[in-house]
RNA sequence: GGCGAGUUGGCGGAGUGGUUACGCAGCGGAUUGCAAAUCCGUGUACACCGGUUCGAUUCCGGUACUCGCCUCCA
């Protein structure tokens, strides 16, 4: 049995799926304005993990997986506008449509790095406007939303019982508290938009309200409704969507289908932070996933920082934890490496998962599998949390050679001649055995500062490069 | 101001009404010329104040502090 955190509900709650044939699970996606950053990974991997447990559970071809590309959105707008004014070819249009287009590559590719999983639809929301129009007119249709000056707005009042419940607020709290710019047209301050009018260089679709744009709550609410239908099992995003984006699709897509109860469960992850301050561009700890993969992270270093923290908890990106992740990570692949076992997944380590994603847990789980051997399980265990997709990956691969009873071992990517490590190592066996220790313990400590170790071994010397080296220093050091 | 989350050993981070999380670091030992690596051993920590209870870090109430949302930022 699975039970999963359940926002709605404020409880962890068995989790069972209207049909265990077709589990359903909407995520939100991003608004593709520019690349992903690192916050915008921790959903993805979070219900990533999710996908990978439920698919396993419940079979391979029994889950579909939906996650969304908002690609209308002022933003974007904002960026075309700004290329236009740098004298870039092309209409708005074609503008507006490459960077959509150039921002979802980008995504696909920084995403398939971390090593998540396609999900089975990914709708973007230009390709669901008559679907969006259709349920904006079936809520004026039943007295739920109005058009005013152009806009549609859909009207809190009209469905009070239900507005709020999710973020635990009430219609008065929200006013008395409000911050808003309250335009004059709403008939109530917490009503918003589902439908706007767009200026003729902006994107816009012809709509019985005139020329215009969809809102970007509706947007989740017709490609949901599309795909998964009016009745689904989960529905994820980030805790800051909460509200007012998850409050007002409930609200859009409850009154639209009252046959239907939407999403039955919410997940939502807590917030990501650098370094204990939250993420900013101002603060100077801004960075995208793409930073972090060209400066030589890899993706499985940055899922396993994410995976160490619980996805209801707010989780701090820091340097040390990168270092410990890769160093866990290096020892696991290489116990792995030695071993040809095929995989199995321990219930010990799925329980974990399975209460609430208690990833933490999974971890712990496979450092105890890692220390009594069980290579079958750890692989197992590396697989579902999306760690392990296949073959050991090259970053953490090493290849070990004799040469001349040397034994040189290098990262993979260390694509150098080993020759000369290999002799620099003999020397340092000399030196040891001539008993000239100050020699060879200097020798030792200027090869780690190369990233290069020595050591001795019952076998002979032994000498490891962990990365690239400059050739030229090492024949300074002869 | 309104709503919500959190406070666990040096650090990170799970969990539980009474029994070992786990990782890193540290310490002791084996091994080593010294190291590295490896192996063995080692830490009763749960913000504060009350309450419930035979017993609370775990439940309830309050205090302090931190954080998030209320500004179409995941």
């Amino acid at each position: 049995m699975i039970r999963l955190y359940n926002t709605k509900t404020r409880q962890k709650e068995d989790f069972a799926p209207l049909d265990p044939a077709n589990v359903r699970m909407y995520v939100c996606g991003p608004t593709v304005y520019d690349r992903a950053h690192l916050g915008n990974a921790r959903p993805v991997l979070v219900f990533d993990v999710l996908y990978r447990l439920l698919r396993h559970h419940y079979g391979e071809t029994n889950v579909t997986y939906v996650r969304n590309f908002t690609d209308v959105d002022d933003r974007i707008n904002e960026t075309a506008q700004k290329r236009k004014a740098a004298g870039a070819e092309g209409t708005m249009e074609e503008l507006i449509h490459a960077r959509s287009n150039e921002t979802i590559r980008w995504y696909h590719e920084d995403m398939d790095a971390l090593g998540a999983l396609r999900p089975t639809h990914e709708p973007r929301a230009t390709e669901y406007i008559p679907q969006m129009v259709a349920m904006i007119e079936g809520l004026i249709g039943k007295g739920h939303a109005y058009d005013a000056e152009g806009h549609v707005l859909f009207a809190v009042d009209s469905w009070k019982e239900g507005y709020g419940k999710l973020s635990g607020r009430s219609v008065e709290d929200m006013i008395a508290g409000a911050r808003v710019e309250v335009a004059p047209y709403k008939k109530n301050p917490m009503d918003f938009v589902l439908w706007k009018p767009s200026d003729d260089d902006l994107p816009g679709w012809d709509s019985p309200w005139g020329r215009g744009r969809p809102g970007w709550h509706i947007e989740c609410s017709a490609m949901a409704h599309e795909l998964l239908g009016e009745s689904f099992d989960i529905h994820g995003g980030g805790i800051d969507l909460q509200f007012p984006h998850h409050e007002n699709e409930i609200a859009q897509s409850c009154c639209a289908h009252p046959e239907g109860e939407f999403a039955r469960v919410w997940m939502h992850n807590e917030m990501l932070q650098v370094e204990g301050k939250k993420m900013s561009k101002s603060l100077g700890n801004f960075f995208t996933v793409h930073d972090l993969l060209e400066q030589g992270v890899p993706g499985e270093v940055i899922r396993f920082v994410m995976l160490s923290t619980h996805y209801r908890k707010p989780m701090d990106w820091t340097e040390k934890k990168r270092e410990e992740a890769e160093a866990t990570l290096r020892k696991w692949f290489s116990q792995l490496e030695a071993s040809l076992v095929q995989s199995n997944v321990p219930n010990t380590f799925l329980e974990l998962l399975k209460d609430d994603l208690n990833s933490p847990g999974g971890l712990a789980a496979l450092h105890r599998l890692s220390d009594s051997g069980d290579v079958a399980g750890l692989r197992g265990g590396l697989e579902i949390l999306g760690l392990l997709n296949g073959q050991v990956p090259d970053w953490a691969k090493t290849s070990g050679i004799s040469l001349e009873g040397v034994n040189v071992i290098a990262s993979i990517n260390v694509s150098q001649p080993l020759e000369p490590l290999a002799k620099i190592a003999r020397r340092w066996q000399a030196m040891r055995d001539e008993k000239k220790f100050e020699d060879s313990d200097g020798l030792k400590t200027a090869l780690n500062e190369l990233g290069i170790e020595l050591r001795s071994t019952k076998d002979g010397p032994e000498i490891e490069a962990s990365r690239a080296f400059d050739p030229a220093k090492l024949e300074a050091l002869k």
